[in-house]
This record gives structure tokens, sequence and C-alpha cells, in this order.
RNA sequence: GGAACUGUGGUGUAGCUGGUUUAACACACCGGCCUGUCAAGCCGGAGAUCGCGGGUUCGAAUCCCGUCAGUUCCGCCA
């Protein structure tokens, strides 16, 4: 291995051009390729910037080509040589940098490669395993790093704009105390004090809230937040969070800011000029329509009530359920009638597998009506049907009776299946819209008890505060969330500021006095001290990014993922770590005593 | 905790209704030839016992069970 020596690099490989003709410059970068005719070698260098070819030649310089020679994939270089028009005929138009090539005058090997698992540009085809325990060789392509510089020109106009709008910057700690609701936590034991822990932040909603208290008024920060639940294609134990708060604002407040903030983003990335207000759906509304809570607005398919017209129907399939109290919901398919039996039977299987009963369909052909149903219906019930669901000749209605939460769901994937199956999804439009009027609290049956929809700390609505003690499920929050393209982005509230309703709040949700005082007593402390009213909201920064970029996994997002399970394939975390570590912190594990069980 | 899919030289795949393959092909790798290629080309070569363990069988990459790893999904994710 030779080192650079006294040269230093002049020029980026992607960057040159017919301008730079007949220059003298110095290149560093890597070989994506080198091919050899014996006589001639050309060798691809690759940098950052882009990838130019370089001719190594003996008639320019034997030293050069005898260098080039032991020159292997991956290996680092520096050449030294002077950019040349490509002679005629042989520019590659493949290439930014086909026209001129840059002739070697001097090659020295700053780094040499061994033979790699997989080579950077056969990366997208190898096995994800392989490739994030050789991240860095993954990572050795263009299209990372154009999805990294997206990553950060978006946190930069973030950061201007937030900061422009008087926004602080803050950063809040790692190692905190682990509270009760939400996820698990990642725990850190304390040497200082044997026997307790720190837990790493699900988010850092109880700091910013305090932020306000001391009268920061307005914070932003890019924060890692740390969940220990299972992984998902657009889930992470350790993410980013875009945390925003502001004092002495309403709903109205931040979502103004936010829209504002993706209007600036989408035309500074993208060059996309995004329409607002973005649109708002209630919860129920959403439900209702969508079947989800976080809808894709991108396609139609909206599910209808058709319950009322089917009270006294002679279809036990229809009646039998609202007789119970039930539902009778549909979507109406334009152009669906075209769907072969094959398909329908695929649908039906969906539906039952997601928990309806059956699916009942009604084709609306060109010789007239056709489903198994319809000998059991009087006509004008099917009229009435398909004059409710605005059907026509064409068409395919899809009908769920049950429970209305059932009914809800199933249609609400059934709406994505078919807008799958139709090719319904523009992948290049991105329709934004707010959900609004969460409730405050829902039941867990696990649990036997009420639990805060978003978190504990969610301003119920002020004319539904009575209810809190008489009728809690019908409280609605002060809550809204984000949600883009079917993808949550994320969600905010107005937070309590009032220790009474912050007191009052806990205690809906079953937290004993004392315990509101161990988890809590800092945050009802704070609230007694002058807490401004304020609000914010978080957004996924990650699944933000994958969205924008049309990626399918936040692992693309993200340098160094985890696996499905929890690890990192690139260091083999977690591991055991000596014996003595453990003695210092006080720890033994369960692990020895559960083997030993065992055997 | 549960379900599904995947696992064959360095990489990507074929073989997988069990035995005519000494497991095939492409790329990469090694050696040779070659002064204009850019998916360079031509000739030659090395390299896998089929994730791991067990079972069925005269015989297993191929069937069965278990297990590990990766992925997707359900549960979970205030």
């Amino acid at each position: 291995m030779e080192s650079n020596g006294e040269l230093k690099r002049t020029h980026k490989c992607g960057e040159l051009s017919l301008d730079n003709t007949g220059q003298d410059i110095v290149l560093m970068g890597w070989v994506k390729k080198r091919r050899d005719h014996g006589g001639v070698i050309f060798l691809d260098l690759r940098d950052r910037s882009g990838v130019v070819q370089v001719v190594v030649s003996p008639d320019i310089n034997v030293d050069a080509f005898e260098m080039a020679d032991g020159v292997r994939a991956e290996y680092v270089l520096a050449v030294q040589g002077e950019v040349r028009k490509r002679p005629p005929g042989t520019e590659n138009p493949k290439m930014a940098t086909g026209d001129i090539e840059v002739i070697a005058h001097d090659i020295r090997v700053l780094n040499t490669a061994r033979d790699l698992p997989f080579y950077p540009g056969d990366a997208a085809g190898v096995d994800e395993a392989l490739r994030l325990r050789y991240r860095y060789l993954d990572l050795r392509r263009p299209e990372y790093w154009h999805i990294f510089s997206m990553r950060h020109k978006a946190a930069a106009i973030i950061r201007d704009f937030l900061s422009k709008n008087g926004f602080l910057e803050l950063e809040t700690p790692l190692l905190t105390r682990s509270t009760p609701e939400g996820a698990r936590d990642y725990l850190v034991p304390s040497r200082v004090h044997p026997g307790e822990f720190f837990a790493l932040p699900q988010s850092p909603q109880l700091f910013k809230q305090i932020l306000m208290i001391a009268g920061f008024e307005r914070y932003f920060q890019f924060a890692r937040c740390f969940r220990d639940e299972d992984l998902r294609a657009d889930r992470q134990p350790e993410f980013t969070q875009l945390d925003i708060e502001m004092s002495f604002v309403d709903e109205a407040d931040v979502q103004e800011l936010i829209e504002e903030m993706f209007v600036h983003l989408f035309k500074g990335l993208l060059g996309i000029e995004l329409t607002r207000p973005f649109p708002r759906l209630t919860y129920q509304g959403a439900m209702a329509r969508y079947g989800t809570d976080r809808p894709d607005l991108r396609f139609g398919l909206e599910i209808v009530d058709v319950s009322r017209l089917l009270t006294d129907s002679g279809c036990r399939v229809f009646a039998d359920p609202i007789k119970k109290g039930g539902v009778v919901r549909g979507i109406c398919v334009p152009g669906g009638a075209v769907f072969s039996r094959k398909v329908l039977d695929e649908l039906s299987a969906l539906a039952v597998e997601w928990g309806a009963r059956g699916l009942a369909w009604f084709i609306l052909g060109e010789k007239g009506i056709r489903s198994p149903l319809l000998k059991l219906m009087k006509p004008e019930e099917v009229d009435s049907l398909v004059a409710e669901m605005g059907a026509k000749t064409g068409d395919l209605l899809l009908f769920v009776a049950d429970q209305s939460k059932t009914a809800e769901e199933v249609l609400g994937l059934l709406r994505l299946e078919l807008a799958k199956r139709l090719n319904l999804i523009d992948t290049g439009v991105f329709s934004f819209v707010w959900i609004t009027d969460f409730p405050l609290l829902e039941y867990n049956e696990d649990e036997q008890r009420l639990e805060a929809v978003h978190h504990p700390f969610t301003s119920p609505k002020e004319e539904d505060l009575p209810l809190l003690e008489t009728d809690p499920e019908r409280v609605r929050a002060r809550a809204y969330d984000l949600v883009l393209n079917g993808i949550e982005l994320g969600g905010g509230s107005i937070r309590i500021h009032k220790q009474e309703v912050q007191k009052r709040l806990f205690s809906a949700i079953g937290l004993k006095e004392e315990d509101v005082q161990d988890k809590f007593g800092f945050l009802i402390e704070a609230l007694e001290y002058g807490a401004p009213p304020h609000g914010g909201i978080a957004l996924g920064f990650d699944r933000m990014m994958m969205t924008i970029l049309g990626l399918s996994t936040i692992r693309d997002v993200i340098a160094f993922p985890k696996t499905q399970s929890a690890t990192c394939l690139l260091t083999s975390a977690p591991a055991p770590v000596a014996e003595k570590q453990l003695e210092e912190l006080y720890i033994r594990t369960a692990l020895d005593e559960e083997s030993d069980g065992e055997n």
C-alpha cells in the first residue's frame, strides 16, 4: 500500500465535464469496475459525486499502468491525470461523465480491498441479512446516498423553517425515568443506585411540556425515541421523531404550522406545491367512511351504511345482524362487475379471515343483477340498495353485515385490497389528511380498565369535561393525527395544563393517587407553578421520509437499522457482557435459573 | 406469543412429484490472451454435500419433525 503522499484531491469524479478538458487533476475514490484490455486498462472511479472513466495506458505512464494492473474492484485510489474529451465514437451516453475521460499519469493505491461478499452494484438483489451484516458495502451505493441526502435536506429545511418561526431546538435527556402507560421501555441500569434503572424515552413528551412551563414557548427537536415492541416494515425500536411543542395555541395553530412546514418541505425537497388546508376528518367519520383512522385518500371506494334499508329484509344474512345491534355496510366498486367468481371467492375468504362472517356481493351486469342472495330479496329492496350505493351497470357491490366495528374494519381492509387489485393508487400523489375528535379514552379488555387513546396528558374537549366521571368513553380529545397516503405520520394534541384536570384524568384511567405522586409527581407539581396552555405534535421522521420517497421499508431510511428480531447484524448487538460489568451494576440474570429448571 | 414465506459455491438463481448430474447456470474470483471498453471479449481453472439437528427410506438438496436466521403479517406499538 502506498500513501497518498503529497497528492491533494482537486476534483470530484461526477463533477467533471468537457469544461475540464485539458486540466491536470487529482481524483480520489473507489474502483467501481476494472476493464483490462491487455494494452489498455479502464477504471471506473467512483466517489460520492458520481463515476468517471480513467484510462491507463503504458504509452502514457508505465508505472501507472503496472499499478492499474494490480488494482481490483473497490480499491481506494488517488488518480492524477488529465481530463480529455473522449475519442469520437467512444462516448458513453449512459454516463453523466460519458463525454470525457481521465488519462492517468499517476495512480496510487490508498487502500486495497479483499474479494467482497457482494459488490455495491449488485447489492439491490442480495439477501438483506447479508447486506445488513456488511452494511458499509450496502451503503456504498448511489441509491442510498440519494436517500440520505434527501433525509438530510428534509431535516435542514425543517430546521430552517422552524427556526425562522421562533422555535428553539432543544435537547432532552435519553436517560430518564420509566413511566407507566405506553410501550415497553428499554431500561438502563444505574451503577450509582444499585437496583434502580433509567429508561430510554419513548418520546420526550413530558420534557417538552416542562419546557413550555419553563417559558420557552416554541420548541422542536429531532428526538431519538425507543420502544421495546415488535418490529414491522415501518417500525423500528429506535427511531427519530420530529418533536414540536408550542405555548398559547389551539389545535388550529398547530395544524396550520405543520401544514405550512410541509408546504415548504415538499417545495424544497421535491418541487411539489401542496394545497392547503389539508382535509380534516373526524375519527368517527374516518371510521365510518374508510374503516380506519388512517385512511388513504388517494382513491375512493368509500364505505356506505345501508342498514336502514335492510332492517326488515327477508334476507336473514342482513336482517339478523341488524336485529342484534349490528349494521350492514358496503362498498361500490366501479367497474367491478368484471371480477370473476374466483376473485369474488378470494375476496370473501379475505373478509372471513379479517373477521367477517362472509361477504355479500351483487354484480350489476349488462344482463341484470347477479347475486347468490338475489332470490332471497324483494326486487325493490335490491333497487334501493343499488340507488343508495350510487351504483350503475358494470359495478360491483360488496356488503358486510356485522357489528359496526367488525364491518368497518373488514371493509377498510377490503377497500385497500380492492385499490391494489384495481391499481387505483397513483403513487405520485401525496394525500394528507388530519384526523380529529379522537375519543380521549378507551376500554382495555385485557387490563379491565380505561386507557388513554393517545397519552394521558391529552386535554379533553372543554364541553366534554363533565363526562369524564360519568361517561368517560364519550369524552373527545383535543387530539389530531396527521395521515399521509394511509400512513400515520404522527399525532399531537393540546395538553392538559391545569393540575386539577390532570388529576381527574389520571383518576379516570385508574391511577392511584400515590402512584400519580410517585410516577408523575414532578409534572403535577410543575402544573402548579404557572403552566401555560400548550400543545404540539410529534411526527415519525423516518416513516415520513420513507413515505415521501416511496420506499417500502423504514430500514431504507435508517443507516444502521435493526432486524425484525431487534438485532444489529453489523455489530451483533445485543450481546452478553462481562460478568464484572454485571457485578458492578448489581445485576444477576434469571437465565441461569431458567435453564436449571429446564434441565 | 401466533401465522405465512424464504434459506443450495463469494453473489443471484435452477434442481426440490426422493435414485441417470460426478448438484447445473450466470455474475464474481484465479491464470492466460487481448490498445477503446463501459453488462468488454476469448480460452482455461478453482470453488457448494444443499442453514443446523434428528427422523422416514436400500437411497434425502428433494419427504416428515424440530431448531436457527431473515422477511411479511396478527397480537403488541400511550
